[in-house]
DNA sequence: GTGAAAGCGCTAACAT
DNA sequence: ATGTTAGCGCTTTCAC
């Protein structure tokens, strides 16, 4: 019976709880809950008291499975605690709040197979959409996009994929002006940190942004007349360790590098903690920049100049392309947001060169 | 009819659908997926070829309904862009996952408001439970308690709260093995840099935390034999520019202080910067040390010494009282997770005093 | 403007 | 071991 129900009861009230209540019909209550119809004002009222006295929270359960969606976006990224991540992230729950929808977050960690196994689960959940920044390859996503649920990549786009919606960072103009601005400081052996991939070379989507900004990279310094070395194009992959021992690596092999251009965060990281480790002056002995406007390039001294790529409006806007674009998602390309330069101390004209070889 | 769906029709295929293309009742198809029952390992089989040829996918919604639970769990922090969240966020994913349950995430900034907002959209999500860091008072906390969803407090705990789980950090603990090093060190003019909540004193969850905080400073000193000077003891809201008017404002006011405690990674920030701008030097002219042991610590020059709190364990510890020990939740009080202290180079001895009252 | 009734896709008795 | 049936809480025709 409906007596047990309720703010007091065990278990929450029920529409049916409330119309009883209100001495009304089950359907006027939904009525006042999902603003759909009309109701007189005065039946309205007397709802929303007896909704009141029960604490009644209509179930999305319910209106869920009657409307066969779930209200709410999915959102899978390798991993929050990368802070271009969680600004992707803060950006996707940004524009998800103003169309009311919730989002349920989770991590691959670049595992194409967990992945696999999070878009079940969203799709199990029948979301409305989902956005990702996708690990694995094109086969994985086939499923997802077959189900009928709008998907739409962030940041990157397995290779292969098309006709998938995306929005992007401009990382071939981001590194493009970092080299440039290198270039233009007076530089011609700069070395460039790039990731490399886990799995297969360019299996991953992971893999194929670190493509991008290596080929950038190397199309720049082309366009400007000169040659890469291809000595000075190390790869580690994104994780500290291996990020670490590339940098190191590197400088200790060529004394000779006056600029490194590294191309991520944890690369950045790993380039000033071994220019420190050598005793090397920055910008005085070696200049450093990196793609990624982490917090802490701000705090490094001197202050690391970057290229900021906008993890917030990647994800606000992706979100946006989800739901407001619906229709018209797949037209025209992803979208590209720029690649910001921001100059600060790290970088400055070459100091003739160290001298090479110096012993480790 | 039955045709028009699965794989190619438009909508998803359902459980009767199922249940026709093998042939046999849909309750069986049920027991296969749910793994309740039995069923022959032929039959089985056949269900799982006709779901393969639909691409069926059971709804949660369905599902859902009937069990009166959304399998996952809402999770509420001010801010996924903080360090420390980020690490709590991961923290939750990592054991929800460990659980088959999915999170819904959202940040409430700070504000109450909000954060009563996302509440409700919780309980209507029907969710196993929630796990929040908390912004609001006891009040808006009410409801949720009352509505029956299981709520696990991590990190903070709304004023005047009780009987509610919760898992945090040591903070008393940190603070006062942090001022205890400080002080063996040799330092006897310390300033402590607080958090001063926005709104009404100690209305806050954050205000809570700050206060504690400051008294176990406070404390620490009085049991060392010291008396705390009031006149360092700062407080600047937990933003950037109040932050760094804070420190300015000390380190210039009080050219004697010979070593600052900054309450949070912020304010820590905020310090790091204004000595520099001061020239001063850490730690020769000044030892600089904060709570939270966010990743740029370590690359500031000197390396910062930090109390860790943490992030992830508190995440997952809070998680696992929400979902393991439902049952016996309440007893014991809080968790308390222990905040080491992470000594780098930022702290030394105190160099005899600065000139005092240098002018700006 | 309002109520009755028919499901949405699933699980859990209850039969068989 | 398997099929039948009755809902879970909601929205939505369709009558009135």
């Amino acid at each position: 019976m409906a007596a047990d129900r309720g703010a007091d009861g065990r278990r929450p009230a029920t529409i049916k709880d409330v119309a009883a209540a209100a001495g009304v019909g089950i359907a006027t209550v939904s009525r006042v809950f999902s603003g759909t119809g009309s109701v007189s004002p005065a039946t309205r009222e007397r709802v929303l008291a007896a909704a009141r006295g029960l604490d009644y929270r209509p179930s999305a359960l319910g209106r869920g499975l009657k409307l066969r969606s779930s209200g709410g976006i999915g959102l899978i990224v390798p991993d929050v605690t990368d802070p271009f991540c969680a600004d992707l992230v803060a950006g996707v729950l940004a524009c998800a709040r103003t169309f009311g929808e919730h989002v349920i977050l989770d991590t691959a960690h670049g595992d194409p197979a967990r992945e696999a196994e999070i878009v079940d689960r969203l799709v199990e959940q029948r979301m409305d959409g989902v956005i990702a920044v996708p690990a694995g390859e094109r086969a994985a996503w086939r499923t997802a996009a077959g189900i009928g649920a709008g998907v739409v990549f962030a940041d990157r786009v397995p290779p292969g994929v098309r006709d998938v919606p995306a929005v992007l960072a401009d990382d071939r103009a981001g590194v493009r002006t970092l080299t440039e601005y290198l270039v233009g400081l007076g530089h011609r052996r700069i070395a460039f940190l790039g990731a490399a991939p886990a799995g297969p070379a360019t299996a991953t989507a992971a893999g194929a942004v670190a493509e991008v900004r290596e080929r950038a990279f190397r199309d720049t310094l082309a366009a400007l007349g000169l040659t890469a070395d291809e000595d000075l194009i190390v790869a580690g992959r994104h994780e500290r360790d291996s990020a670490y021992a590339a940098a190191a690596g590197l400088l200790q092999r060529r004394g000779d590098v006056t600029a490194v251009l590294a191309a991520g965060h944890l690369l950045g990281e790993a380039a000033v903690l071994v220019a420190r480790e050598l005793d090397l002056r920055v910008p005085a002995d070696v200049s450093i920049a990196m793609v990624d406007d982490v917090p802490w390039a701000e705090l490094c001294d001197p202050p690391l100049t970057t290229v900021a790529r906008p993890g917030h409006d990647i994800g606000y806007r992706a979100c946006e392309v989800l739901l407001r674009d619906r229709a018209r998602r797949t037209r025209g390309g992803p979208v590209l947001l720029p690649a910001e330069l921001v100059v600060r101390g790290s970088c400055g004209p070459p100091r003739g060169g160290r001298s090479p070889g110096r012993p480790a």
